[in-house]
DNA sequence: CAGTGGTCTAGACCACGCC
DNA sequence: GCGTGGTCTAGACCACTGT
């Protein structure tokens, strides 16, 4: 157990409860510790490590927002199973993904105008029909090759006008931002498989009825008011979700 | 500022650091707070409040993590903009969703039993043709319509026979988990558009070519050996993928 | 009852940002 | 140098679990 206090330098940069937390990260995937198994009490490891209680709760509370461990009131800390089915998928990589495969990832504008609302964007954005909006459409590329489709409205509160500067990279709420009176807070996503029509075929450069993934967004102010949608088309071919779940590494 | 004080009660049964997170999160949702402000310094919200800082800052973490607020050091606590685009999408609320809309839902087995392992199979979990594997088959009904369609195969490595009780609501880790030596630790999905092949479409009772969410699982052990995989197609028109994001309260 | 984790305190020292 | 958040301590009391 002597050897044990040589794990924690009191003296490192590095903090003593994250020293720690990576001391029994590493212990429960090599095994040390398994599934269902008790860690030491918060004191046991407190005095063995000559810290305080407290540290040892910070460390035990990095672990437990891994899942790697859970705690019982009254009864002690224990290793948990991974649990690999609550799984997310991640959205926010795709410039990432595009990217990390070395190819140049583009936005490119297809048309910034002033429009009437058409029924369905009167419906979603909660307004009359023939209010005007601000319509936008993008192409994303990947060297050249079209890889998705945005279309987007927002509502025209500002009447700014539409610069280009603001274009680049222009997601949805920071549209919404710019155009309406109101500051975007929350935001609802549906993911839905679709398949492409006649003009979105062209627009892709794929044949008609490629699959394709669809998500739906639409951008809410603090009154939960809708202040923006939009519609974005993968192509099916070309893009997928990956995540990676359970307990993950972090150092690698 | 004595008004202040009231918000907090010392001898209540809800912990103090979660009264004042929540005061804090109410006072940034009503827009007293906006993007960009700074809190108080934690110095002057103890006294104020005449608390500890140490409990000031446990509730400052409860912000933070729900991306509320962020911290710098030797600035101070600001409050932060909703990011909207950094988007993930949940699929471990499937059965949730088609029970909240009040339909029962079944995982009912087509298939259980032990095969050779195909070329694809043999590739993804990494052993040899021929090895034997388990292999299953699920549909996934709400109200006797079919909704997805699973194909798992785990490696077989206990020789252990096929328990009807352990085929329930089984997800793939779990499969993993019964049959072979190893623990599941970690998991890879794939989420892609995708159409029905004819068997595909049969099984699902729609037509050829519908468009579905084709989700890929590799399920590892903890020396990132693959154990187990498994596909689940979800009919296009009949799931979606919702999620919610930004400043969400979690009292309503 | 003794032992556990959950909360809280009133100090302390540090590294950092700013003036 | 001063104020900030980040870390840490050595106590304390509580509610809960088991015996």
């Amino acid at each position: 157990m002597v050897q044990e206090d040589m794990i924690i330098d009191k003296h490192s940069v590095i903090p003593i409860y994250y020293q720690l937390f990576k001391y029994f990260e590493k212990r429960i995937r090599s095994g040390d510790f398994k599934p269902g198994d008790a860690l030491p009490t918060e004191m046991e490891i407190a005095e063995r490590f000559g810290i305080s209680r407290m540290t040892v709760r910070r460390a035990i509370a990095e672990l437990a927002n891994l899942g790697m461990v859970y705690t019982q009131k009254g009864k002690g800390t224990f290793v948990a199973r991974p649990k690999l089915d609550n799984v997310v998928f991640n959205l926010d990589n795709f410039y990432d993904e595009v990217r990390q495969k070395g190819l140049e990832c583009r936005t490119k504008l297809l048309e910034a105008r002033i429009i009437k609302a058409d029924p369905l964007t009167a419906k979603r954005l909660q307004i009359d029909v023939n209010t005007r909006c601000l319509f936008f459409r993008f192409v994303i590329t990947a060297d050249e090759e079209p890889l998705a489709y945005e279309t987007k409205y927002t509502i025209y509160a500002k009447q700014k006008p539409i610069l280009e500067s603001e274009l680049k990279d222009s997601s949805l709420s920071r549209l919404a931002a710019v155009h309406s009176d109101s500051t975007p807070v929350s935001s609802k996503k549906v993911l839905m498989a679709s398949q492409t029509t006649e003009e979105e075929s062209e627009i892709l450069g794929v044949a008609c009825n490629t699959p394709v993934i669809l998500v739906v967004q639409t951008v809410y102010d603090q009154n939960k008011k809708p202040i923006a949608w939009g519609k974005t088309l993968y192509r099916g071919d070309r893009y997928k979700l990956t995540i990676y779940d359970g307990w993950l590494s972090g150092d690698e």
